[in-house]
RNA sequence: GCCUUGGUGGCGGAACUGGUAGACGCGCUGGAUUCAAAAUCCAGUUCUUUCGGGAGUGUGGGUUCGAUUCCCACCCAAGGUACCA
């Protein structure tokens, strides 16, 4: 029979399901350790052979640590709310809560059968209400708290009321939409209701305001930058355009520099560190005000280069601030309308797209140079962006290129402040080299000094002061779907009332349809009970909203990051209806030790989880302002697709060794189950396929029609689509385990194919046999010999080296010599085979159980520790060291293996040929290259 | 353009802090077993060669007794980002 792994592997599933063998408990002697993974959206197609890569390498490492004497939390769950189940409700009307619900349970068919050691007494969904009542909770913080500036931290908003009550907002440094006006403490006290909300809002951390949105009307929804590639939706590559809309938002601003700071401390590849730094994109200069000519109006501007002020020019607005109406000359007010105009027909797209083309307009107004009084135009052009620092740019032609360009273009003057430095032909750039010249007080400064020097200068004048500014955006948290968190807050008086603690959750209600109502609004519009009662607080009909105790509720929902920027704590204590997590199970956890997942989610995910981390921290309701102490993206696995080519206007498909240079072939994609390991066509499978090619034509090629290949995302659109589940059918679930480790680095992105599955398998087999022949046990205890120890711990050593640095692509060659050189040693002891099946188990762990049990072991190989490794069994076989001379040669450094030992140093001194070599000399000094050669210096 | 990562046989990929480049697997070639095939086992497999060798880790330089590894310049590929003042 041999080596029977459907068998195996359904006997250990059912035994570890029956006795809960991966359940873990929050109390411990052993020390903490935590792996976690990116749960999964439970999508209709379910797992292709992708997902599980990164779900194996977690879950050998989990294992690997359990062998160690950890206590180990590696759980799972889904990320159930999103946008294509809605999108199937949409078309099919049935309720995502279904769809979703069918997903998930095929899905957890298909994790089982991979033989996982997940916790699924832990399990988490975002779309539940058990879990989403604590993102609304989380919600309602932010709502309630504001960030401080001087304590550097968030701070209730209670707080900040007692200060409003005695002191006004004069003193107070906090992080707001900056335009709050200033007033006194008693100019607070004679706000209405209304209007001190109205203000508290501009503080609030997650907060109401009338925002430029990204919105995609295919889909819609508005979308957040991430979501957006290439000026077009991620999913289904719609066109977005710009729309005001009143929309939630979270300050994540205010953390940038934490966010910033944050990544120092953390193990994370530095490429994803770097994509976080970009977004965050903090840039150290100053801002400076210019005094409109004529008015008593200032416009601040940001620059990183003060030090050549003395060089503006000019200054341009970005066409859609408000300030452009105000300061707008009669005479060019036509030119400017009509160019505001031709910019806001121009999508986004179209702007990015167009970045030579240089447009721009004069407003007639100018503005005065802070030191030389010079009278300075002010223009309007589509370079300068509204919303990155504040919308206006001093123009420096001579130090920055596209001032340069500008100014070329409309034929402005271009001062040269540089020493000795020619700008005939482009701007000149280069800080490092910098010497100021024609600046007053900077002349003969280099860049470093003449931008401090003019930073204090500005600050005694009061024009200007050193800042820093930030690319990263305050995040939109509101969408117009039905599929998500409900936002529980209701309106009053046109202002956000939130509901509290007890009211939660505030569960989606049910809709007819869900699409937006005819009017517009969101799919909540089609609700019919969606008001809240404030007396009885509860959830009551529509019909019933009087405006005095019944009030409409929010109709938009949070964006999908919303639940997964805090899963990874519910997991620590999931059951948990008191609380979000208890002090005991969070103070036990404290963190993730290891956290795997795509870097597709750099700056979506990870940047938000680490902001909502921080702010919890900042309320003491969680231990650490980081929750990821390590993470390893895994990399995609791609598709293999498969073309055929037709011949254009006919049925007639051609063998691809076949086509000809002059005829343009429309390629068209096919499933590529199709295609055998040679590239070849399964013509009849094809006819079968899709009804079109019922009637196809073949040129062949010896009887066969080859295909074209090409290397692309796995979809299911593009019919490159594996399943494990056939994998699994055929070669069972640990040689897809170790077949998907063996395939490359875990960090690469890989295409996928199966030629190296048979190897794999194979060595599964050669293993069996080491315990087994003609289906009888074989294991003896005889004592090992030499040579089998000494192949076993250097096993032991390169697995547990190469597992603790992920290398597990290089553990299953490791494993494969030591099977290979046991067989031909016909070594059969137990001695050796004990520690090999611990070894194993992580990886092929069924496999290993099943052998566990059979050497006579009655509690579960989980439950085994890891072989160490026995140093006195590498060294090397003394004389099998070859001796190499060089006389030439001068060594400075020494590597030091076997040196120490004297058997060896005799050895190669009795060498006839290293006495020979030394004519009686002494050797000075041994350079020994470990297992390799011995090279003497004197 | 900028940032990050990478470039090694027919293919996936090894090579620890510089130390016999190509481990391991696939594929291929030959052999054993078999009536035959599958499976299994054994041997070979970087290129080149006048069989002594010679060349070789994207390209060109450099440091070193010695470089896939370190330094400089360049080329290519993948991912990210893009008028960020």
């Amino acid at each position: 029979m041999g080596y029977d792994f459907k068998e195996i592997e359904d006997k250990w599933q059912a035994y570890w399901a029956k006795h809960q063998t991966f359940k873990v408990s929050n109390h411990s002697e052993k020390p903490k350790f935590y792996i976690l993974d990116m749960f999964p959206y439970p999508s209709g197609a379910g797992l292709h052979v992708g997902h599980p890569l990164g779900y194996i390498a977690s879950d050998i490492y989990a294992r690997f640590k359990r062998h160690k004497g950890f206590n180990v939390l590696h759980p799972q769950g889904y990320d159930s709310f999103g946008l294509p189940a809605e999108q199937y409700a949409i078309q099919t009307g049935q309720h995502p809560a279904k769809t979703t619900q069918d997903n998930i349970t095929r899905y957890r068919t298909q994790l089982d059968q991979m033989g996982f050691s997940f916790d699924w007494s832990r399990e988490v969904r975002t779309s539940s209400p058990d879990f989403y009542k604590w993102t609304q909770w989380i919600f309602l913080l932010l709502f309630d708290h504001y960030y401080c500036n001087e304590s550097n931290r968030a701070l209730s908003i209670s707080s900040l009321i007692d200060r409003f009550d005695k002191e006004g907002n004069q003193k107070v440094n906090a992080v707001s939409d900056g335009k709050i006006p200033l007033f006194s403490a008693s100019e607070w006290s004679t706000f209405n209701m209304s209007q001190q909300q109205e203000i508290l809002l501009g503080y609030r951390l997650t907060y109401l305001s009338d925002t430029e949105v990204n919105w995609c009307a295919d889909l819609g929804t508005v979308l957040a930058n991430d979501e957006i590639i290439n000026g077009v939706s991620e999913r289904g590559g719609f066109p977005v355009t710009k729309k005001k809309m009143k929309q939630w938002s979270m300050r994540i601003s205010a953390y940038a520099e934490r966010l910033l700071q944050g990544l120092e401390r953390i193990d994370w590849p530095e490429s994803l560190k770097e994509m976080q730094r970009n977004w965050i994109g903090k840039s150290i200069g100053a801002k400076v005000f210019f005094e409109i000519k004529g008015s008593d109006k200032k416009i601040e501007v940001f620059t990183t280069r003060p030090d050549t002020i003395f060089g503006v020019t000019f200054m341009t607005l970005a066409p859609e601030l408000d300030l452009v109406q105000e300061i707008v000359q009669p005479d060019q007010k036509e030119a400017v309308d009509a160019y505001i105009n031709e910019t806001k027909q121009r999508t986004q797209r179209e702007r990015m797209a167009d970045v030579k083309n240089i447009t721009g307009v004069f407003t007639g107004a100018y503005v005065l140079h802070p030191f030389t009084g010079d009278r300075i135009p002010i223009w309007i052009g589509d370079y300068v962006l509204a919303d990155y620092g504040t919308g206006a740019v001093m123009a420096v032609p001579c130090g920055d290129q596209r001032d340069y360009d500008f100014a070329n273009q409309f034929d402005i003057p271009i001062k040269n402040i540089f020493k000795d430095v020619s700008i005939e032909k482009e701007a000149y750039t280069d800080k490092a080299n910098t010497i100021i010249a024609h600046s007053d007080f900077l002349n003969g400064l280099t860049y470093k000094e003449a931008m401090n020097k003019v930073i204090k200068v500005l600050e005694e004048k009061g024009s200007g002061a050193g800042t820093i500014n930030y690319k990263l955006r305050d995040a939109v948290f509101s969408r117009q779907r039905y599929w998500g968190e409900p936002i529980p807050v209701y309106y009053k008086n046109g202002m956000p009332q939130p509901l509290s603690l007890q009211d939660l959750p505030l569960n989606l209600p049910e809709v007819e349809h869900y699409l937006p109502t005819p009017e517009g609004a969101p799919p909540l519009g089609n609700a019919q009970d969606w008001a809240w009662d404030e007396k009885a607080r509860k959830v009551v009909a529509n019909s019933a909203i009087d405006h005095k105790t019944v009030f409409p509720l929010e109709l938009n929902t949070m964006p999908g990051w919303a639940g997964s920027s805090w899963y990874f704590y519910r997991y620590m204590d999931a059951q948990n209806s008191d609380t979000f997590v208890s002090d005991e199970a969070k103070n036990y956890w404290q963190d993730v030790d290891l956290y795997l997942g795509g870097s597709e989610h750099a700056t979506g995910h990870l940047l938000y989880s680490r902001f909502w981390q921080k702010f919890l921290f900042d309320l003491n309701l969680l231990p650490v302002d980081e929750y990821a102490k390590k993470l390893i993206n895994q990399g995609m696995i791609l598709g293999t697709s498969a073309f055929i080519y037709r011949k254009p206007g006919t049925q007639i498909y051609v063998s691809k060794d076949l086509l000809k240079s002059d005829i343009n072939y429309e390629p068209i994609r096919v499933d590529v189950n199709l295609i055998n390991a040679s590239d070849e066509l399964n013509v009849e499978g094809l006819k079968k396929w899709q009804p079109q090619f019922e009637n196809a034509e073949f040129e062949f090629s010896d009887g066969i029609i080859k295909v074209g290949r090409e290397v692309e995302k796995m979809s299911k659109s593009k019919y490159n689509v594996v399943n494990p589940d056939e994998i699994c059918e055929q070669y069972g679930a640990d040689t897809l385990r170790m077949y998907e480790m063996f395939l490359g680095p875990l960090e690469q992105a890989k295409p996928w194919n199966t030629a190296g599955m048979s190897g794999v398998h194979n060595f599964l087999r050669k293993f069996w046999k080491l315990f087994y022949q003609n289906d009888s046990l074989i294991v003896t205890d005889a004592v090992p010999d030499k040579k089998a120890l000494k192949v076993l711990h250097e096993t032991i050593k390169k697995i547990t080296v190469d597992i603790e640095s992920f290398s597990f692509n290089t553990c299953v060659s490791s494993f494969m010599i030591c099977v290979n050189e046991l067989t031909s040693l016909n070594c059969h002891s137990i001695e050796i085979l004990k520690p090999l099946t611990v070894l194993l188990s992580p990886f092929a762990p069924h496999l290993s159980e099943e052998l566990w049990e059979k050497l006579g072991y009655t509690e579960s190989i989980v439950e085994a520790s890891f072989p160490v490794f026995n140093e006195a069994f590498l060294v090397e076989d003394e004389k099998n060291y070859p001796v190499s001379f060089n006389g030439k040669m001068r060594f400075t450094l020494s590597l030091s293996l076997a040196l120490d030992n004297e058997a060896i140093q005799q050895a190669v001194l009795d060498d006839p040929r290293t006495m020979e070599y030394l004519d009686g000399k002494a050797p000075k000094k041994w350079i020994v290259v470990p297992n390799k050669i011995i090279n003497i210096v004197f």
